[in-house]
DNA sequence: CGTATTTGACCGGCGC
DNA sequence: GCGCCGGTCAAATACG
């Protein structure tokens, strides 16, 4: 059990920050203006954290492909074009796009009875504990979070990615998605879940960094291009009030590929 | 048979 | 201290 290697950082999406915990407050900058930033479609995102330290600011971009030319053509097909907001963590106010975690007072509806599963049943097996790093302290890696337009939960990007969790979400119907890069060493996560204000939409949050390459080419998913065509933003506008994108990202994103990556 | 997903249990933090 | 909550593990299962 000891022999057992690092659990590595359990403390993943939750941004501790000091003050609340728990309180996810994002901003969000839509992005077909941003979009357009070299930063951006270079790699889909690469995020040096160095920029602002580990647990300052950092957020990137994914420059987005709605792939769904079969799948989720499937009744409205007029959807698909693929949108970002990005999501910054430590934002100041603003909090919607997670914010499913503070809210409660609108609609609440199944929560904790219908989509919590009873668990009732009790494994006599299961002794063997999860181990811990001992003292080991842990560190937020960088994140951010787009949502796209897209009836497909899982928007392909290029890498591999295993499932190893989900879980119901407070006041949504729609449950969230854990992933885990399938590669070696590569410890990027990626959460995925349905917007429970709309539900064609999905928020997609990553974090970390890959240390590899994607598998065909890189960069993000281009298989095929049928972006925009009409307003793909219109339905994207639940947010308050949006932040703007300049100066966000162009100040800490730096325009250098990914190949410094150790290990 | 190997790999990916499913799914309940477990964990750690926070709030009460 | 207990319960909630979000996140993760891992055994079982599904899938090729």
């Amino acid at each position: 059990m000891d022999g057992k290697e690092k659990m590595d950082s359990e403390l993943s999406w939750g941004f501790g920050d000091g003050g609340d915990a728990d309180n996810e407050s994002y901003s969000y900058l839509f992005g077909s203006d941003f979009k357009d930033s070299s930063i951006l479609n270079e790699f889909g995102w690469n995020i040096p954290v160095d920029s602002c330290g580990v647990s300052g600011c950092k957020r990137g971009f994914a420059d987005f492909d709605p792939i769904d030319p079969d799948l989720s053509r499937s009744g409205a097909d007029a959807e698909g074009e693929a949108t970002v907001a990005v999501v910054e963590e430590n934002s100041t106010s603003a909090s919607v796009l997670a914010s499913v975690s503070s809210s409660s007072s609108e609609m609440s509806t199944e929560t904790g009875s219908s989509t919590a599963p009873a668990a009732t049943n009790p494994a006599p097996d299961r002794a063997k504990k999860v181990g811990k790093k001992q003292g080991e302290k842990r560190i937020r890696e960088a994140r951010f979070a787009f949502v796209t337009k897209s009836e497909i939960d899982h928007l392909e990007d290029g890498y591999r990615w295993r499932k190893y969790g989900q879980k119901a979400v407070k006041n949504s119907p729609f449950p969230r998605s854990y992933y885990r890069c399938t590669n070696s060493n590569c410890r990027v996560k990626k959460r995925v879940e349905r917007s429970w204000e709309d539900s064609s939409v999905v928020i997609t949050t990553y974090e970390g960094q890959h240390t590899h390459h994607s598998s065909s080419s890189f960069g993000f998913p281009h298989h095929h291009h049928h972006q925009f065509h009409n307003n793909p933003m219109q339905l994207l506008q639940y947010p308050p009030q949006p932040r703007q994108p300049q100066g966000l990202l162009g100040d800490v994103i730096a325009p250098h590929p990914p190949s410094d990556m150790p290990n």
